[in-house]
RNA sequence: GGCCGAGUGGCGGAAUAGGCAGACGCUCGGGACUUAAAAUCCCGUGGGGAGUAAUCCCCGUGCGGGUUCGAUUCCCGCCUCGGCCACCA
């Protein structure tokens, strides 16, 4: 009694794919390649979650496919394993990281296996094996010797960067310490996230609302010395080359939202030295108008000098509006700007502001604060003192640290000054606008930051916004006030942190003969990689900055090289590091002289295909692709972009529709449901649910319907009442009916149109339907099960090769040719061709498959429904659209309208309303008629009524006036007989009638069937009226 | 506040170079088989209405407008939900 049983199907399928090694990639492609790649999992000690099938088992039907198709694919699976919850163990444990990583790793493989993806595991890999960190660390030092030249927009050798004159003089430590400060890798003392709770530095990106992203510990900031990544040289590229890629937009948007490029100017502000300002904080007019003179002559120099503030601004046509200036608490200039009687209130508020975590700024933010410096500035378009303030609303961090306030056209600048009681200038003219208070605006009531025209701006009034700022920034720098320039949000990378379980930097910091380091810095030497980590004693955070490698053994820490002592980099790299090159490592995994063949890299990049989470799609793939940009530069690999088409795949929700979390309770573990279903019905669920990049809820129910197709698609084929295991008796050599053969092709075209798509959950209804027709056929030719069981088989692979076999055949399908169509076959002789009348639908005729539109006219035309539909009617207009897909007859009513003073009196006779009367007597139109005027004499006698000042009887008189001209005689009988006055409630009962209908019958686009809906409505209103003015 | 995305039956979702709304699945209801149950198979399942019946009619894709012979699809204006960023000058 064999049943579909995939508890013993499937580890037989995977044994045998292992033991053939049916998904092993070659070296180099073989015909057309194919590289497809899943974003590495983190393998955590949680196991596999159902979200990581999800794009998995995408990935791997298109990749099955491919095969199937011919292509040569390469589909490879590894760990992304650097990371803190490991460490986290090994500090409460004691037991290594690697360990718990290497069971972790175990566990997701196992899991991985279990479902059946074709990856080709020779090439698996972990970002923990020395043998994969040595490549990082050997990138690092590419990082590390590469200065970008601006000029050419590329990543350089260090060795080609021109050394100015001056630093070639004062000699070599000089021309190190140059170099050092152009590397795409370098060192800064940077005030830092200190997460004491965590014992490390986290990235701006790891910090949430002031609180850790793992563990929402608080975070402080403190100077440190770090590596950073000089990701920013590359933000123009990064942006651009965005266009060349097949992503989809949204995930585009987010990148150049993070890169968040804006163009402006930048723009000095005279502030001279203490000798040119007076008692009252102003800029002696004297020494500005030398400052001014000095400008004109030199230029606007590269680094603003300290006589200046200097700032951005992407409204240089506000220009004249400054009133007045703000730099950030952390501003260099600070403590010179402040004159003596504000340096109590600025330096309370610095320390306060130091004090605040990030999440106290966000939360203020309702509310500005900020402290006058004692000190004015020159504005340069006016040459007026500006006073300057110090607020923490304005970030040090990005532009230069200090803007010029427009109040009157920034919203942040308006709030200030309006608690500060600032002037407001506008410059900017709304112009008449029905939702810009323009008044307003131009009294500086109102805040307007939108374009217009320039005011209050000297010779420049009248010009436009747009072209304002272009004439504006091009006589700044012709006056050396200023210069068009461009600012990023999108700052250095900071990449170093303080754990053990991370990557070691391949540096070496020189010490002197009393063991002090002397500051500078060298590569550890290529062949010195790689840089393993040391066995450790004990994982105890020892509650300074310091990296726990500060704690490594002495022999370790302190290499002697050529005779000399030095102590390593005890940072380590961000867990990022790994995962931005992993997708190149696949290609040559076993490399051991370099990171990547360069032959194979040119042969099989770029990705073709990379599906993931969204919760990457910032950061990783933005750090990806800023290290394969600096390997391109330098020559390493042969493509600018790495990956070319991404795909997100959505979350997947708990079965309460919330997020998968323990502390819900609702998360769903992959080895339960394979237990239960079996691993091709997870599969097949994860894809059915709905579209690949949908955000879905989970449901066992869903789960149990897709076990029930694979079950039916089991009983299609093989024997189930048998002792053994054949074929069922239905299943025949049988040439395929016409039927047979459309339902077979029609289900192989859409089939694998659905997944070039990726529209992988229509695929699987395509197949459901197959499995429907077939299971009602008696006779269900051999060929049809074949080509169903290829069809079938990306989706549900160890169900397929069973059902293979069952069919006779020795080997794996795994490189069958995939099945082709015919499109002949497809077609139908006739089709069924719908039939609108006024554009519902009326009827369908069934016409030969080619029926040109005049047969599909004539052949509506003789169908007996249309034929009493359009009795007595004139067609307008007859509409088929180009593929013949539908008719549709545009009609008009001529049926004249033929409603008596005989027919108001035997209405009354039979005590019924004379619209009933009609209807009753088959008049409908009549009827409708009738009732839409009288709702529409209704309508108009409430309107007038409430017009005032007419009385009951003005309203009375007009009413039958405005009837006069439009209605027929014998009408105005009815409409004396309505006697129409009405009270106010009657609107909300007309609202209920679609008196429109009176309007669409006149034009004749209503068809008559409709009638007797509205009319019930028209006519119980019309009495209902009645009965109201009695 | 900014950017992006989404609103369709009891549920997950189909269908958009504008053309039969609700494919496929779940749920639920009915039936067949069975001593019975499970399993399986068949039928029905957006709402409302007319009819003994075959069948027919009306409404219906978040709300309000618009374009069109025809709108879930396109345009304008809102509402709601979700995601990301958030004082970026």
């Amino acid at each position: 009694m064999p049943r579909y049983n995939p508890a013993t199907i499937e580890p037989k399928w995977q044994r045998y794919w292992e033991e053939h090694r049916t998904f092993a990639a070659p070296r180099l492609p073989k015909g057309e390649k194919l590289y497809v790649l899943d974003m590495f999992p983190y393998p955590s000690g949680n196991g596999l979650h159902v979200g990581h099938p999800e794009g998995q088992t995408a990935t791997d039907i298109t990749c099955r496919y491919q095969r199937m198709r011919g292509r040569c694919v390469l589909h490879p699976m590894g760990w992304d394993a650097f990371g803190l919850p490991a460490e986290q163990h090994a500090i409460r444990t004691g037991t290594p990281p690697r360990t718990t990583t290497q069971k972790n790793i175990d566990t997701f493989r196992r899991q991985e296996k279990m479902l059946g993806f074709s990856y080709d595991w020779d090439r698996e890999l972990s970002t923990t094996d020395v043998n994969y960190f040595r490549w990082t660390q050997w990138i690092f030092l590419q990082l590390f010797d590469t200065w970008f030249d601006e000029a050419q927009q590329r990543g350089r050798p260090i060795a080609e960067l021109p050394v100015p004159d001056d630093v070639r003089a004062a000699g070599e430590s000089a021309v190190r310490r140059y170099q050092d400060e152009h590397r795409l890798a370098y060192q800064l003392e940077a005030p830092v996230n200190w997460c004491p709770e965590l014992g490390t530095v986290l990235a701006n990106e790891e910090v949430i609302g002031g609180l850790s992203e793992r563990g929402g510990h608080p975070v402080v900031r403190i100077p440190l010395r770090q590596w950073m990544l000089r990701i920013t040289a590359y933000a123009d590229r990064l942006e651009n080359d965005l266009a060349q890629v097949d992503w989809p937009e949204s995930i585009k948007a987010l990148q150049r939202n993070w890169i968040g490029r804006s163009v402006g100017a930048e723009v000095d502000f005279f502030i001279g030295s203490a000798a040119d300002v007076g008692p009252n904080g102003k800029p002696a007019p004297a020494a500005f108008k030398a400052w001014r003179t000095e400008r004109a002559a030199k230029g606007f120099p590269r680094t603003a000098g300290a006589d200046v503030l200097r700032v951005f601004t992407t409204r240089p046509d506000t220009l004249y509006g400054a009133t007045y200036m703000v730099i950030a608490p952390e501003h260099p200039f600070v403590e010179r700007l402040t004159r003596p009687e504000q340096s109590a209130a600025v330096r309370a508020y610095c320390e306060q502001a130091a004090r605040k975590s990030d999440l106290d700024r966000t939360e203020l933010s309702k509310e500005k604060t900020g402290v006058f410096s004692g000190s004015y500035a020159a504005n340069p378009a006016n040459n007026r003192p500006v006073p300057i303030w110090v607020a923490d609303y304005v970030l040090a961090t990005y532009g230069t640290g200090a803007i010029m306030a427009v109040p009157a056209h920034d919203t942040r600048d308006f709030e200030f000054a309006k608690k500060f009681e600032l002037p407001i200038v506008p410059v900017v003219d709304p112009g008449s606008s029905a939702d810009i208070p323009r008044d307003e605006v131009l009294a500086g009531t109102t805040v307007y930051t939108g374009a217009g025209v320039a005011i209050n701006s000297s010779s420049y009034d009248g010009t436009s916004t747009a072209e304002f700022k272009e004439r504006i920034t091009t006589a700044l720098s012709q006056q050396g006030f200023g210069r068009r320039a461009v600012n990023y949000k999108l700052r250095d990378w900071l990449f170093s942190r303080q754990h053990f379980w991370g990557e070691p930097f391949p540096i070496l910091h020189e010490l002197d003969t009393d063991g002090h380091p002397t500051g500078a810095i060298r590569a550890v030497e290529e062949s010195q990689l790689p840089v393993d980590l040391p066995e450790m004693p004990h994982f105890k955070p020892h509650g300074r900055p310091e990296p726990p490698l500060d704690e490594a053994p002495r022999d370790w820490l302190y290499p002697v090289i050529d005779g000399k002592r030095f102590k390593r980099e005890t940072n380590t790299m961000p867990q990022w590091a790994g995962s931005c090159w992993y997708y190149l490592r696949f290609l040559d995994p076993k490399n051991q002289q370099a990171f990547i063949d360069s032959e194979i890299e040119r042969a099989w990049m770029p990705v073709d295909l990379y599906i993931g989470g969204a919760e990457h799609a910032v950061l990783h793939l933005l750090y990806a692709r800023f290290w394969h940009k600096l390997l391109f530069d330098r020559g390493l690999v042969s493509t600018a972009e790495p990956f070319r088409k991404l795909v997100n795949q959505g979350m997947i929700l708990g079965e309460d529709g919330g997020k998968m979390s323990k502390a819900r309770g609702n998360v769903v573990n992959p080895d339960d449901v394979v237990a239960e279903y079996g691993a091709d019905a997870l599969r097949l669920y994860e894809m059915f649910m709905g579209p690949l990049e949908a955000t879905k809820p989970w449901s066992m129910e869903g789960v149990n319907g897709v076990r029930g197709f694979l079950d039916r698609v089991w009983r299609l084929i093989t024997n189930e009442r048998s002792e053994t295991l054949e074929l069922n008796a239905a299943v025949q050599p049988a040439e395929l009916t016409g039927e047979q053969a459309r339902v077979l092709h029609r289900t192989i075209r859409d089939v694998t149109g659905d997944i070039e798509k990726l529209s992988l959950n229509t695929a699987i209804a395509k197949m459901m339907e197959f499995t429907n027709f077939f299971t009602k056929e008696t006779v269900r030719p051999r060929e049809a099960m074949e080509k169903f069981v290829l069809v079938l088989s990306p989706f549900a692979p160890h169900l397929s090769e069973e059902l293979w076999q069952v069919l006779g055949h020795g080997k794996t399908l795994a490189h069958e040719p995939w099945p082709t169509f015919d499109e002949t076959a497809i077609k139908e002789d006739t089709i069924e061709v719908p039939v609108q009348i006024n554009g519902k639908l009326r009827s369908r005729v069934t016409v030969p498959a080619d029926a040109s539109a005049a047969a599909i006219e004539s052949a509506a035309r003789a169908e007996p429904r249309v034929q009493e539909l359009l009795a007595g009617k004139t067609i307008a207009k007859v509409i088929v659209p180009p593929n013949g897909r539908l008719i549709n007859f545009i009609v008009r009513s001529e049926a004249p309208l033929v409603i008596t003073s005989r027919d108001f009196q035997r209405a009354a006779e039979q005590r019924f309303t004379t619209a009933e009367f009609l209807l009753e007597h088959d008049r409908t139109l009549d009827a409708l008629y009738l009732a839409g005027y009288a709702v529409e004499c209704t309508l108009k006698a409430l309107v007038m009524y409430l017009t005032p000042p007419a009385t009951m009887n003005e309203t009375f008189e007009r009413l039958k006036s405005s009837a006069k001209m439009h209605y027929p005689e014998h009408l105005k009988e009815e409409l004396k007989n309505l006697d129409c006055l009405l009270p106010i409630d009657l609107v909300k009962r007309l609202r209920r009638f679609e008196w429109s209908t009176n309007l669409r019958y006149e034009s004749g686009r209503r068809p008559a069937g409709e009638v007797r809906g509205y009319l019930k409505t028209a006519a119980a209103t019309i009495e209902w009226a009645k009965g109201e003015m009695q």
